[in-house]
DNA sequence: GTTTTTATTAATGGATCCAATAAAGCCTAA
DNA sequence: TTAGGCTTTATTGGATCCATTAATAAAAAC
């Protein structure tokens, strides 16, 4: 799985998740493998693991289709992150944290707190909270030391809007989004007070319900099917961007 | 994935599962080709679908190895159970059963029921449990309508000594063991009463209690490097039935 | 005697080739 | 004209072949 795989897997999945192969496309091998410059081998392996991932769907002797994701998928999936980021924080609040790691939240706490002076953050301003969000839930994560979490969230890690990697936001509403991020925010704030303090309990509620602020509390997720679609945008190895536009 | 690719998978499953292939045994492409008489093509396939599975680990130029399980893994692999299944079980109470789960989970208690008026159990017995015991989960998690759930369990799943369709049980004492299933088996009847109650919260704490009854609350949860050994017997597609016998 | 460099061998990754199967279209018969 | 069967084509699955890379061993030099 070096170089060929890898690039044929990354295009696919970049394919998908900008919608230039829309869900319900048909994948075929020869296509595929032509359209790309490899050959099928590589072009096999990566169905398998976008299968796997579930991005993309076995059609018995017709190849694959990009799965379709539907609102209630993502919703779903939001919810297994929570329980399992719940577990993940609690266990860490029992095993306690190590010293680098008290050190490294303090700083990613006190580094958002400074874009937080802000009344509305700029898309620079989204891309630092991004990868300020990224490192916080994997330092927690981490601090369960609980290998299954890892491997449990590894599938929600390539739903693309329900990943932990994913964040949401509607650019022609940035003061509101602020807001929103801002109280996020103040809940990993609470989360780490909890983890640090010894309360389990507390700690595995805070990020259960922390996995909701990911797509906004909105009362129905919106999904690339609705009037509103979701476009991944700044995509790097494992990170997305998303923002929310108008269709059309 | 053929006739080819599954007879590999499911045989080298076999073959690490029985402990004919020991943790950190190497395996190389070529000899393993040879010694089950196909090609490399599916081999390849088998090696990454049972890397997936966390069966095996690759080792960087140098093919795969049989991946060491410790009892922390499996500790880690019940807790992270234990959570996905609460979180069915609420979602299940929260979206109500169906009819016809209702009277199959109905069916499936008053056959327990029936099983544990005997004082203690035989092996035969035993069968009709662990049969009982992976429909009655298989229900709950189905009624959660929660794909997500489905997704994250699988990686468990194929973990032996996690998965729900295991079941530890110490042969020579048969009595004790009979006493503990019986526990295990009054947690479903008040998990069924929760959640045909609409009591979610309680259905979760239930479910998540009682995912610590698969291997029967043992101090430290025995593995195969220690001076017990567990050992599968009876292994269909996805079931496995475990004796704890004495090394040596 | 030890260390470094080079050569050889083995093992993985990628490409192409072959076979088997399934689907679709066309032709024939009723 | 319609339905059923047959033929052809397309597509996946499996095998083999080729190249590249890494590791190990041996030889030479310090």
């Amino acid at each position: 799985m070096s170089t060929s795989c890898n690039y044929v897997i990354t295009t696919l999945r970049q394919m998908i998740l900008s919608g230039e192969l829309p869900a319900s496309a048909r994948l075929a091998e020869i296509p595929t493998a032509e359209k790309l410059g490899v050959s099928r081998t590589p072009i096999r392996i990566a169905f398998r693991t976008l299968e796997q991932e579930g991005l993309l769907t076995k059609l018995p002797g017709r190849g694959y289709e990009v799965s379709s994701v539907s609102s209630a998928d993502i919703e779903d999936a939001l919810e297994v992150r929570g329980v399992l980021e719940g577990l993940a924080a609690r266990q860490a609040a029992e095993k306690g944290l190590s010293e680098s790691q008290q050190a490294e939240l303090t700083q990613l706490l006190q580094a958002g707190d400074k874009l937080f002076t802000h009344d509305c953050l700029t898309e620079t301003d989204l891309e630092h909270y991004h990868a300020m969000n990224r490192r916080f839930h994997q330092i927690i994560i981490e601090a369960a030391q609980n290998s299954a979490i890892q491997a449990a969230l590894s599938r929600n890690e390539h739903l693309p809007f329900a990943s932990v990697s994913a964040l949401a936001f509607d650019k022609n509403n940035m003061a509101h989004e602020t807001k929103r991020f801002a109280f996020a925010h103040q809940q990993h704030h609470h989360a780490v007070f909890a983890i640090m303090n010894g309360q389990g309990a507390r700690a595995e509620g805070i990020m259960r319900e922390h996995a909701n602020a990911t797509l906004g509390y909105t009362p129905s997720a919106p999904h690339r099917d609705s009037h509103e679609r979701l476009t991944v945008i700044n995509q790097t190895k494992y990170s997305y961007l998303i923002m929310r536009v108008k269709n059309r």
